[in-house]
DNA sequence: CAGTGGTCTAGACCACGAA
DNA sequence: TCGTGGTCTAGACCACTGT
């Protein structure tokens, strides 16, 4: 009833996590382990494509298969991030609404948006793309000059919200819509993956309702996961919640 | 620069989205497509998963692909579901700690484990899978007999929650670890799709810090939506935030 | 039964990385 | 230059659906 692909997957599985592979040490190549199997090596792909999706390989064109610590790097929107190992390189531009910004933003089509795009890399592939809108209607930020990837900077565009603050914009209630779906090729080429990517469809209102930042964040699925903490306030215990 | 599944996928889009094909209606079978395009079959099934993960096409076994309306129920711990036209289904045991489960839930291994099994059905293919775990150390809750698919109750083990708090537990803070991967064998069989599915790992502790249940659930990528949100405590607006 | 998508085969060619 | 993974071809066979 299992298919090839999902044997194949569930045995070299096995195999790693019994630690017949180290972490970091290259697999055999497909076509010796399709040998290996018995199976073409469109099949073996296959298996591999969903260890890859679990992050427990990194296949690296042109090198080979590689042995990967499952680690994920948490997105968590507002929390300071604990991992400076990424650099974060941001461009900034004047962008006019259009196509799905005006219905995120509640703003009229062709509307003045302030732009910023973030992309975060982890050695040489991307691990995240996160693009920030502000209607110049809410706050008219200044344009600075782009800078390059630089570590200590959050890769998912959190000091937007700071310099909302500064500008006496406070953010009161945030809303994140998350969906899962297959890379474009332009995303697969930055990410050097073709794993599902994670999509976070951000909108931040105000006290009064006003919506006053929206996001895209595109993150790599294989290599980071979606943290969400709610703290249910509890007054005192009564017969219905 | 693009591939040819792309170029496909992008195309077979704008012909659905422009209203080139309604909703519900059949696309024609992949090998009059690959024709078509000019490319083989797996070409063709490679650009047509794109358009399945993203939830545009539906793909029946034996039937066809058929446009959808890439309309996703959407998953929200604690808030109730709007959408009653799930069926859900209930299975009760006592299980022993085993796997991930002892680190999840922060207990010896093989302690006692009482397991929540729901299952939600939209027609005839699953949507999630969810498995809620409460130690019997933290509350000996009663094992109903379990009941068929039925509408109007949470898909996502909800009730759970309900069920501590009638015993006097509070629910203090919930987190919850989302990851994407590719579906098992069973699981694909399921849910009738091999698009990346959804994972959520949650936790919920008392006002002590004590863990009081976890849950694994399973949600189809590409009809289902995970929507979180935050409201910030904006006190008095300081200088630092 | 015929037609459909799901899985698999056995190759080909290209892009990339390291020597 | 050579070995690697990434993309693609042109089929085959099976499982499922409706008639």
């Amino acid at each position: 009833m299992t298919t090839r692909q999902h044997h194949i997957a569930d045995d070299l599985r096995r195999s790693i996590e019994s630690g017949g592979f180290a972490v970091g040490e290259r697999l055999p190549s497909e076509t010796r382990l399709a040998e290996h199997y018995k199976v073409s090596v469109p099949t073996l792909r296959e298996a591999m494509s969903v260890l890859k999706a679990e992050g427990l390989v990194e296949g690296i064109h042109g090198r080979g298969n590689f042995v990967r610590e499952p680690h994920r790097i948490p997105y968590a929107h507002g929390h300071k991030m604990a991992d400076s190992t990424l650099q974060v390189s941001v461009d900034v531009r004047r962008v006019k609404a259009s196509g799905v910004l005006p219905s995120l933003l509640r703003v009229p089509a062709q509307s003045s948006l302030t732009e910023y795009e973030y992309v975060s890399y982890l050695q040489r592939s991307a691990l995240s793309m996160a693009r920030v809108y502000v209607p110049r209607s809410v706050a008219k930020l200044a344009i600075p000059k782009p800078s390059l990837p630089r570590a200590g900077r959050s890769p998912w565009g959190d000091d937007v919200q700071d310099l909302l603050a500064a500008a006496g914009i406070h953010v009161a209630t945030t809303v994140e819509r998350l969906v899962s779906r297959l890379p474009s090729t332009e995303e697969a080429q930055l990410l050097r993956s073709t794993t599902p990517v994670l999509v976070v469809q951000r909108t931040s209102s105000d006290a009064a309702g006003r919506i006053v930042a929206g996001a895209f964040v595109v993150l790599a699925g294989d290599r980071t996961e979606v943290i969400f903490t709610n703290h249910t306030h509890v007054e005192a215990p009564r017969g219905t919640r």
